[in-house]
DNA sequence: TTTCATATACCTAATGTTAGGTATATATTT
DNA sequence: AAATATATACCTAACATTAGGTATATGAAA
């Protein structure tokens, strides 16, 4: 299958140097670039639908922080890979919490990026090697907490039950609890996880669990 | 068009419960009632013409499995709707298994009854949601090898994009469609699969496409 | 050529989810 | 003993889906 993506870069140079990058790898496609973080936003707006933005993290009007925090909100699969200059820690950091799901630097070279993209493509997380040392722990910790145990038992029995189509009513009736109560548990997955929506549950849940 | 119904129960108290349900709904018609699959047998014999059968499962003398078997033989467009309690996972699925067209649990409330009623005539199947998983599981999984998944392209394409966790005016803008456009599309995939919800779309396509 | 499949578009009411809170109770950890 | 994690329950407004229609246009099949 092939993996549509958008690059967002405020410098075309680099863009195009990307572009160069990915051109020979068969199974990626470059279907829309932007110097900014609103015209990565308008080109979704417009229906264009990539599997992963590869986004600077320093841009113009929208950076990738505000960028990565919108797109983990409104389109919740749409995996953000983010690209940084090595000095910027702190940046990049940011960009994590705000749902990035990889990391990669502008030095990257061809197949390290290549399998970055399948890598976020397939729900996986994705962190460069090359990393200071503060960055790959910090994120080793965040994973470790994201991923297993994050969810508590009950969190996760409710994510089955919903990712089977239950409604919040039908599985408060099956745990004879309250709605509310499910609502509740719903909202805290979908902090937990960073993911805020139905769908995009289900696609955690039948990757994850 | 009116729906006629047989409905078949060993205790008649059930059944006047049923009636009692049934008989404000102008267009559905209770012409037989039997305590027992011979009973309804002899029914059909004595040319009876139904087109639902509402029955138990367990029941004396031909129990509501060995009914179906034999009216899915003799009688090819009558339409089998089992009931049953909540216990009995292994008996539903043998009565789907003998041609049931539907099964509701005997807690039904009337719009579902009358709504599975007119499913089954249409020629559809029909399962009542807040069922046991194992058991909505199982029958997904029948009917999707059953129909082969016989979409259009244009419904393929706007399931994968439903996948993908976008909203039906997401979709139109993409396409550049009316919303009601897309929400048409929506109603015949669910048609189409059996598939009446949005989580049981991702997991279908998330498995097939 | 009439019928069928496909694709398009519109409408409303009911149901369900999401986002923004607040709040209590219990058990575990620090 | 105080703080934290977990589980429970309630409320409302905004947004999205689902279920029930109706209706038109086009190209392919009978």
């Amino acid at each position: 299958m092939t993996i549509n993506i958008i690059i967002a870069d405020d410098h075309q140079l680099f863009i195009d140097g990307i572009k160069s990058i990915l051109y020979k790898a068969i199974d990626i496609t470059t279907i829309g670039e932007a110097n900014n973080g609103l015209e990565v936003l308008k080109l979704l707006e417009d229906g264009i639908t990539p599997d992963v933005i590869l986004t600077d993290i320093r841009m113009p009007i929208i950076d990738g922080i505000q960028l990565t925090k919108t797109i983990s909100k409104t389109y919740p699969n749409l995996k953000v890979l983010a690209l940084s200059m090595f000095d910027q820690t702190a940046d990049v950091i940011e960009m994590l919490n705000a749902g990035a799901k990889g990391y990669v630097t502008k030095n990257v070279d061809k197949s390290e990026l290549i399998e970055a993209l399948h890598t976020l493509v397939k729900g996986n997380y994705y962190i460069s090697k090359n990393l200071p040392f503060d960055i790959q722990d910090w994120f080793e910790k965040k994973l470790g907490h994201a991923q297993e145990s994050n969810l508590t038992k009950r969190e996760t029995e409710i994510l089955q039950l919903i990712a089977k189509g239950r409604t919040s009513i039908q599985i408060a009736k099956h745990l004879k609890l309250s709605k509310y109560t499910i609502d509740t548990h719903r909202k805290n997955i979908h902090k937990k996880l960073g993911i805020k929506s139905n769908t995009g549950l289900v696609n955690f849940a039948l990757n994850n669990l």
